[in-house]
DNA sequence: AAACGCCGCAACCGCCGAGGT
DNA sequence: AACCTCGGCGGTTGCGGCGTT
């Protein structure tokens, strides 16, 4: 049976708000409040169907809408609960105190999406795109426009994604034979996060102290590959038989690229960003790990500069890196 | 200055689930 | 159980503003 619709639409006005009608809406919700939404429009006068009288209030003439530019912490909780949620907006809206699920979706299609496309990240995963992750152009990226390689993190977050990235890491580190002190200090730090692994590749290097996890999502992914009878993905989206591979990997790091340590000796995670997320109540969202603050007059490209700290890693001055650009 | 194209956003559309009868 | 209404949601559209040629 078809459904009715929500009003007879012969005689009503679609489009743009007049501020006059505005103004009926608002006089009549604060003095009678919306009650039901089929019946306001003719009880305040107003041409106009209850669904898109309850629109314009509830996306535009609420007194507690925010407007104006999303800062920098509203676009990492977006982001952050997009990866969860995916594109439960008004799910996201519920986080973000002031903002409408149809701004935050608007903001998502218009900016975030078209940025993390740009990075070579797939928006509806959040994993990186596989057919376009262009190694030298990332790296080329990072050491041009950063002088620091946080290898931990490079590694973390994004070799574990790609083999071959894992692979040209450890010959990046191999070059460095005249900063061994620098290795040191890297392997020293990522050993103390997993004390337990064993040593597997050469025993400058240490490679295989980082985690297991990321060794066996390697692995694993490896085989979905194999398995599919694809080795390079022609389009966007990932196939869906890796899509919880990816959302397994995408975990292992947050969305600034801030590796989420397993600790494999009490199987905790030591950046809880996803957890901190979901436990945030609904009135008081928080910065989600983000101790950087966003000026509201940024420029979009700004905001990519900001977001290119994704990949950013420490690399020492003495390395040579031309060889691989 | 005019024409054109792109982009952002407000608003609309159609579907769905919950709840009432 | 079947039907109906309503509110809510996500996807899409179309207009206006802005930049470029």
């Amino acid at each position: 049976m078809g459904r009715a619709p929500c009003c007879d639409k012969k005689g009503l006005k679609k489009g743009p708000w007049t501020p006059e009608e505005d103004l009926q809406l608002i006089n009549y919700i604060q003095a009678h409040g919306p009650g039901n939404w089929r019946n306001l429009p003719e009880n305040a006068g107003l041409q106009r169907c209850g669904k898109s009288c309850r629109l314009r209030w509830t996306n535009y003439l609420r007194p507690d809408i925010k407007r104006g530019r999303f800062s920098f912490e509203e676009e990492e909780t977006i982001i952050q609960l997009h990866s969860v949620l995916g594109n439960k907006w008004s799910a996201i809206a519920a986080r973000l105190p002031g903002r409408t699920d149809n701004e935050i979706k608007n903001y998502w299609n218009t900016h975030i999406r078209k940025r993390l496309l740009r990075m070579g990240i797939d928006p509806v995963t959040h994993a990186p795109r596989l057919d376009l992750l262009d190694i030298s152009s990332i790296l080329r990226s990072a050491f041009c426009n950063q002088s620091l390689l946080n290898l931990q993190g490079f590694l973390s977050a994004q070799a574990l994604m790609n083999p071959e990235l894992l692979k040209l890491a450890t010959t990046l580190l191999s070059l460095n034979n005249e900063n061994p002190d620098l290795v040191s200090q890297n392997l020293q730090q990522i050993q103390a996060m997993n004390p337990q692994v064993q040593s597997q590749v050469t025993p400058q290097m240490q490679f295989s102290q980082f985690q297991m996890p990321i060794q066996n999502n390697v692995e694993h992914f490896s085989g979905d590959l194999k398995n599919m009878g694809c080795s390079n993905s022609q389009e966007n989206s990932v196939p869906s038989c890796l899509a919880e591979n990816l959302m397994a990997q995408a975990s292992q790091a947050d969305l600034l690229g801030n590796p989420i340590f397993v600790d494999s000796r009490n199987n905790t995670n030591q950046n809880l960003g996803y957890d901190s997320v979901l436990s945030t109540p609904l009135s008081s969202p928080t910065p989600l790990n983000s101790s950087s603050t966003y000026v509201n007059s940024s420029t979009e490209e700004e905001k990519d500069s900001s977001c290119s700290d994704w990949f950013k890693f420490e690399i020492p001055e003495s390395l040579d890196i031309s060889d691989f650009l």
